[in-house]
DNA sequence: CAGGTGACTCTAC
DNA sequence: GGTAGAGCCACCT
């Protein structure tokens, strides 16, 4: 990876998550070299506006969506979740997590 | 330099 | 299993 600045990394860390899958924000920062920094990631989507980034695969750590109920990016998110297969019920996500658990064989260990 | 904010996370009930 | 409150850390004004 290029020495880009840790947007441009959390940026790219959440266009390398697969399609039909989701990540949590602290999965995304660590992913992006900054560790602990999910709050900055948070803070990166809510500046985002690129179409091409699927940051509706980004998800909380308790697998929910993070922007509240009825707000036009959660029904974005919602919607562009279920049509990649992904099950949203009541605004958490059914399936795969890749929360810091199980994670790791979705995602693929450091190597 | 200090204050305020947040698409977060963890622990406890 | 879910909700509620406190904590933490970095970024912005």
């Amino acid at each position: 990876m290029a020495d880009k600045s840790p947007v441009e990394r959390i940026l790219a860390a959440i266009r390398a998550i697969p399609r039909g899958q989701v990540a949590g924000y602290g999965e995304v920062a660590h992913r992006a070299g900054l560790p602990g920094r999910a709050r900055l990631a948070a803070k990166v989507l809510s500046e985002n506006t690129d179409p091409k980034l699927p940051w509706h695969r980004v998800l909380r750590s308790d697998g929910r969506i993070a922007l509240p109920e009825g707000s036009q990016g959660y029904r974005e998110q919602c919607q562009r979740l279920r049509a990649e297969g992904v099950m949203v019920v009541k605004g958490r996500v059914r399936g795969l997590k890749a929360a810091r658990t199980m994670d790791e064989q979705v995602w693929g260990p450091p190597g």
